[in-house]
DNA sequence: ATCGTAGGCGCC
DNA sequence: AAAGGGCGCCTACGAT
């Protein structure tokens, strides 16, 4: 293979690659075209003799490299950018091309409109990728960037040029230099949740069904069975009415009128309100037991482990920063895994996790994003809440509610009463998040520290009705204001997954799952006090990169385990 | 039948 | 302590 290129480890090349197709490469003008048998064979001589920063379109090539353990630490996803600079969730690549060149979105051409009208005009050469209009080749996209080495170089190009101009317009933001960090760091990220996706979370799957045979019961054998498995259930929560007497358990309306008769009248059914009155109320204890049940019957049972779960991995798409401020998003349960279901998260044979949650990081956030004065005073101490309880002479745990409640916009209570003391004593960081919240209200767009853009969603419901009007406003301001402060988390939790992720491959290490302030690293048992060690040193170098204000500390709890359960 | 929405609950 | 922000996934239900 003499033909194959090497680069600088500062070389901006764009890669596109497809089984049994071959290798596209771009840099600067030039362009590659490699046929070869195994492209990514090709792809890990070429990473091996030169670690470039790699430029990629999007999932397609990022998930090819995932399956492949090339090591690649620094690139550049485009679609991944894009959503950090336009906001929103879906970045298909039309819409990336034509936001790159101030196209109009409304003549984006769909694949399989049978136009035949305009063809003539509009197609020009099918050869080439772009239409003459300037928009991407709806056919391109789809497949035919993957038809040869030729395509592949000329597709790779394109995603070198738009790259170029991403990096054009994270200039133009307030912090060009974070901005861009950003969005090496995002990219990063992303190729973390393609092997995340790939590599799963191991899970003892006859504990599983233990699990699951406890709250639902044994495995149904057929659709009468699983109805008879179902009534059953119920019956324990009818068997509480006197006289006994069945309702649909499963419609909220019909278990509102159902308390209500029974003395309880209360606006919804919702669990905390409900736990309340559970004490000494055999209905109301039946009742959250039900649900517990019908939970994990439902959502964790048997559909979900013959769906999600094989060869002992519980699989689901991962996304770097699908939420609105850019949280990561899981799918198959990955996020939301009841606490106890969380014992058949086990290590394999002769391997432990590492894991480790970040402590009180949304605080953390906020005095290193805003650099108030006193909060990054309170933010050298171990824990945070102390010296904030003390300068506005309350309780530790009023403190906390009320910083809590001023990041998500809490508006009565306790945490609400405590605000003014708040704006006194820390008047940078309380004007930085109501700036936010008048953004929001006001339908503004609002900017994360790292330069990631929130948008604001306006409700065509309104119309004239000022009532609906204000509550929408107020339900953006609070949107807005923690948006700031999730967005902001969220990317330094993603610099601190990185980080792990690249020192963790000499040790065997491999981050199995995120969970917004919390790593699951799992590793050869005999190196995990080593991999802890990294996890924990990595919190530092994460803040170090990130934190726009070095003083503030940032700490993680760190536990070597071998069940996702035993920590905490 | 298929869709979107709402209430609900799991997690952070 | 109060019930605020985010996500995914369940069921029921009304509109299409």
């Amino acid at each position: 293979m003499g033909l194959t290129p090497t680069f600088d480890r500062d070389d901006l090349v764009a890669v596109a690659v497809h089984p049994g197709i071959g290798v596209g490469l771009a840099h600067r003008d030039q362009q590659w075209a490699l046929a070869t048998a195994d492209p990514l064979a090709t792809l890990a001589e070429i990473h091996a003799a030169s670690s470039p920063r790699w430029v990629w379109w999007d999932r397609h090539t990022s998930s090819r490299i995932a399956e492949t353990e090339i090591p690649i630490d620094r690139c550049w996803d485009v679609s991944v950018v894009h959503r950090l600079l336009f906001g929103g969730w879906k970045s298909p690549l039309s819409e990336v091309w034509a936001a790159l060149h101030d196209l109009p979105l409304d003549t984006i051409p769909q694949m399989g409109q049978l136009d035949l009208l305009a063809m003539p005009d509009h197609d020009g050469d099918p050869d080439l990728p772009l239409q003459p209009d300037g928009h991407l080749r709806p056919e391109w996209i789809d497949a035919r960037w993957r038809s040869s080495p030729q395509t592949l170089a000329t597709w790779s190009s394109l995603a070198l040029r738009a790259a170029s101009l991403q990096d054009d317009l994270l200039g133009d933001l307030p912090d060009p230099q974070r901005a861009r960090s950003t969005a090496r760091s995002e990219s990063a990220a992303e190729l973390l949740c393609a092997e995340m996706a790939r590599d799963g979370l191991p899970i003892n799957t006859d504990e599983a069904l233990r699990l699951i045979g406890r709250s639902a019961g044994v495995r149904p054998r057929s659709v009468s069975h699983e109805d008879t498995i179902r009534a059953e259930r119920d019956g324990h929560v009818f068997d509480q009415l006197s006289p006994r007497r069945e309702l649909n358990l499963r419609n909220p309306r019909e278990v509102k009128a159902m308390l209500r008769s029974q003395g309880f009248d209360l606006p919804d059914t919702r669990r905390w309100r409900l736990e309340a009155l559970r004490d000494g109320e055999p209905l109301i204890d039946a009742l959250l037991t039900w649900r517990k049940a019908e939970r994990i019957a439902t959502t964790y049972g048997y559909g979900w482990l013959d769906e999600n779960v094989s060869d002992g991995r519980l699989r689901g798409d991962w996304s770097s920063s699908d939420g609105a401020a850019g949280r990561m998003t899981a799918s198959a349960g990955l996020h939301n895994l009841p606490a106890e279901m969380r014992t058949v998260v086990e290590a394999e044979p002769d391997h432990l996790f590492v894991r480790a949650d970040l402590g009180q990081i949304e605080p953390r956030v906020l005095a290193a994003v805003s650099a108030d004065r006193a909060l990054v005073g309170a933010a050298e101490q171990p824990d945070l809440y102390l010296p904030v309880a003390k300068r506005l002479g309350v309780e530790r745990e009023i403190a906390k509610v009320a910083v809590l409640g001023a990041m998500y916009g809490a508006t009565t209570g306790e945490s609400a009463h405590a605000l003014a003391g708040l704006r006194k004593s820390y008047p940078t960081a309380m004007k930085m998040l109501e700036d936010a919240a008048e953004q929001g209200k006001l339908g503004h767009d609002v900017f994360t520290s790292g330069g990631r853009r929130v948008r604001m969603w306006t409700d065509p419901s309104v119309h004239g009705d000022l009532d609906r009007a204000i509550s929408v406003a107020a339900a953006r301001g609070r949107f807005a204001r923690n948006a700031l402060i999730q967005g902001a988390a969220a990317e330094f939790f993603k610099v601190w997954a990185i980080t792990v992720r690249r020192h963790g491959r000499s040790l065997g290490a491999r981050v199995v799952l995120c969970l917004h302030d919390e790593l699951l690293v799992h590793c050869p048992a005999r190196n995990a006090a080593a991999v802890a060690d990294m996890v924990d040193r990595g919190v530092s170098e994460a803040a170090h990169y990130w934190s726009p204000t070095p003083s503030v500390k940032f700490v993680a709890d760190v536990s070597i385990v071998q069940r996702w359960s035993e920590a905490k």
